[in-house]
DNA sequence: CTTCATATTTCATGTTGTCAAGTATCGGAG
DNA sequence: CTCCGATACTTGACAACATGAAATATGAAG
């Protein structure tokens, strides 16, 4: 709110190419999980749900949204048996939703179909990657410098650590 | 298909990192459009058509998707009298959609609350920044070459023109 | 047991997206 | 000029996604 002092030009060009990355790497997203016929947000569960079983609010708060949306996208994935429903033993209110061993390998698929790693990173020298990383990493308010873990806010549940499929 | 050779560690922390910064993107663009009680989709369009009025196809053609999805974004816009469509003189088959005084005035408004800018850039040098921008350039194919004296300000199809609010 | 809180689902509704028709217009071939 | 195939846009049917309110079942605390 405060302060709409417009930012240098260097600033403008830069969040403009942040919008075509992201442009970018959202349709890469969307053409890959296409061509399993899965949604941006099928696929953005099934990966979030490979890596461990997690309870539907759980899953709601990792896409940002109502809880009921979740029940219609699990649902769909359910019912094509990429994910199943199991009761939480210790809260019978609860119901854990697992990818299945079909889930799996089609997430494993897919992660393999989603080249944005080799086509627009491999123009980049390792070095290059390495100071991208470092500087998205001080962008997004992670110090890679000093001793990590502390830097304010961003509490941070485990939201980037979907390693590749999952940060949509 | 082919190659799946899975990348390295460093790529896949990038890859990461770009999933991250995707999210925060997207999820800032879409409470900032919020706030005007605009969808991501018709903020990018009044975006867009800020800029200058548009034939619907062309729209289409800048959101990748079907022109009878923007004849739906466009029908509520205008019902909200930011965009209205006027006819092509040299072609009546022809709708230029343009954004209205209002409509302009919430893009305005709407680019000023998109503090995408000042948060997690604002954490960066100027020179960190302008290697950002560099890289960012290079991995999207762009070659920013030798020769750029300064800055070259982002040749590239007007795909990511759209300062600020086009992008997302 | 009663009461309040939590987890999930269902329902109503609205936006976005696709595809298949349908209408109007353009442009060129005959 | 008319006919014909493209092109621009809209409409309609339908699926996915998203929200919010209400219903159901369970948990937890008094």
């Amino acid at each position: 709110m405060a302060s709409s002092s417009r930012p240098d030009p260097l600033t403008l060009d830069v969040i403009d190419l942040i919008g075509t990355v992201v442009a970018r790497y959202t349709a890469e997203y969307d053409h890959a999980a296409a061509q399993y016929a899965l949604t941006g947000s099928q696929a953005k569960v099934l990966g979030l749900l490979s890596l461990e079983p997690l309870p539907m609010r759980r899953i709601a708060q990792r896409l940002k949204c109502e809880p009921s949306n979740v029940t219609g996208i699990v649902d769909r994935l359910e019912l094509r048996g990429l994910v199943e429903r199991r009761p939480d033993p210790h809260d019978r209110r609860v119901k854990v939703a697992a990818a299945t061993e079909e889930g799996v390998g089609t997430v494993g698929r897919l992660r393999e179909s989603l080249d944005f790693a080799r086509e627009p990173l491999g123009r980049l020298s390792e070095e290059e990657r390495r100071t991208l990383r470092d500087l998205l990493l001080r962008m997004l308010g992670e110090e890679p410098g000093d001793r990590g873990p502390g830097t304010q806010e961003t509490p941070q549940t485990p939201e980037a650590s979907g390693t590749g499929t999952g940060g949509h």
